[in-house]
DNA sequence: CGTATACTTCGTTAGTTGGCGAAGTATAGG
DNA sequence: CCTATACTTCGCCAACTAACGAAGTATACG
């Protein structure tokens, strides 16, 4: 019941359900999600680590990069709520024109997105 | 999104997912929820006006009392949440005695049941 | 080394949510 | 009608959460 909670609740912040449809596509820099979210890094930090702790992603270092996907040996029931998100949100207007957007701030170098920090970009 | 997040905050609350879980064996009155939940009457009324709203459920109202049931002719997305939640939770042992609390709850009369309101049986 | 960069942790603040009891609504029964 | 009962709505409070910026940690690079 904790551990379903803890998934049911990783999934109840529109931010967070978005970084999980943009990872569909394959893993993300922690700088792309914030370019695509518009928030603060602390902000998407936090986002990431929950989903993280609902093993609904996994996260990977390197170098001073972190990247996430979309946990890959998942059990069932995080299979059947990744379905369920996809299965509800395929189609969603909101969804689509971040999949759009997405394939635009993946042709950007990291280097150029990866200035949270200074500018606004 | 707005719609599914709507579900999705609806299933972030462990007395919601627990009173899904109660229904999946068939209909009940709010006092038998109430009952098995050992919450205050508005409290529980509350949290059905959310699963309805959600169309996770569906209300009927006999006389007095009100009836609730999983959504019958229900979206294939919100069919898609109730297998999520069903296949996470259908071994867990808070699930399991509540069914066992449940079996005892259906059997004694509703009128034994809806005197929420004087005394706290 | 020391500095810059990428990310995380911490403390604060504003907004949301779950809980309650009191008051309101609706229906059954005298 | 009038009362009792079943539920809902409202107003309040405590607890939680998402957001931020500032400070802390870790890694690359001169």
């Amino acid at each position: 019941m904790r551990q379903f909670m803890t998934v049911a609740k990783a999934l109840a912040d529109d931010n967070r359900v978005r970084v999980l449809m943009f990872l569909r596509r394959g893993e993300m820099c922690l700088c792309q999600i914030i370019e695509m979210l518009h928030l603060a890094p602390s902000t998407v930090s936090k986002h990431m680590s929950v989903l993280s702790a609902a093993a609904l992603v996994e996260a990977r270092k390197e170098g001073r990069w972190m990247y996430y996907r979309r946990s890959a040996d998942a059990t069932p029931p995080i299979r059947e709520a990744l379905a369920w998100l996809d299965a509800s949100l395929n189609q969603d207007p909101a969804v689509r024109q971040d999949a759009k957007d997405l394939k635009l701030v993946r042709k950007r170098p990291l280097q150029e997105l990866c200035c949270h920090y200074k500018n606004t970009a």
